[in-house]
DNA sequence: GCCCAGGTGGGTA
DNA sequence: TACCCACATGGG
């Protein structure tokens, strides 16, 4: 029997505690993080996000003034800068045209309101959304990612593909709305997910979910 | 050298 | 609707 989405939730909790996401010392900054972090390892990210604030640049009117060169060569080391670097400069170009350059404007909206605005801008899909809706706006909103699909899918909650909606639902469904418990939830996956549940060559002999991960369980441990 | 990472969007059948 | 592909750097 696969764990319940709240068992599952409880043995992430205790193995790794308190996580404590989003690592920005702003909600920008988050918006900036999640765009940067689309396919792209967060050690890559950081190194992005640490140039930003050496040119004294992580800011809606620094990323819309900055020419798109510059912009590109600050963020290169997070990958795809080319096409990241018109979704920054779009964003805050929106940001300012339709909401006097203010994020708490933006965030006025309400939940629905909020996700669809995002959605419909170029290069914010869902995942991107949804982050930025849980951990910039303080949003109620579940994250769904790559890890969470791989891990429901071997641990036996899910059979097959699932598209993002129907995943995002599930976990909407089966728990509480609570921006505290969504946020760690999507946390605890990322982490499991880095450690122990990689794309090939799992390392699942120290997975605190070895019991009952069917891929655990019938693959070689290291 | 090869695989992969906290995706998204455009094209094709 | 369901795949396939481009987009790009840096670590293991």
């Amino acid at each position: 029997m696969p764990p319940s989405l709240t068992e599952l939730f409880e043995k992430l909790h205790v193995h790794f505690g308190p996580q404590q996401w989003w690592p920005a010392d702003s909600p920008f900054e988050v918006i900036v993080g999640a765009i940067l972090t689309q396919n792209t390892n967060w050690t890559n990210v950081e190194k992005a996000i640490a140039n930003l604030k050496q040119a004294d640049a992580l800011d809606i009117e620094s990323i819309t003034s900055l020419p798109q060169e510059k912009l590109e060569e600050l963020i290169r080391p997070s990958g795809f800068f080319r096409q990241k670097a018109v979704r920054l400069k779009h964003f805050t170009r929106v940001l300012i045209e339709n909401y006097d350059g203010h994020l708490d404007r933006l965030f006025a909206l309400d939940n629905d309101g909020l996700r669809t605005t995002l959605l419909a801008l170029p290069g914010i899909g869902p995942e991107t959304a949804d982050s930025i809706l849980l951990y910039a706006a303080d949003r109620p909103s579940f994250v769904v990612d790559a890890y969470t699909h791989r891990i429901l899918e071997r641990l036996g909650i899910q059979q097959g593909k699932q598209n993002y909606e129907q995943t995002r639902s599930l976990f909407m469904r089966k728990l509480p709305a609570e921006t505290d418990v969504f946020n760690e939830y999507h946390a605890l996956i990322v982490q499991l997910g880095k450690q122990f549940c990689r794309k090939s060559k799992p390392r699942c002999s120290d997975c605190p979910l070895l019991s009952c991960c069917r891929f655990g369980n019938s693959t070689t441990k290291d």
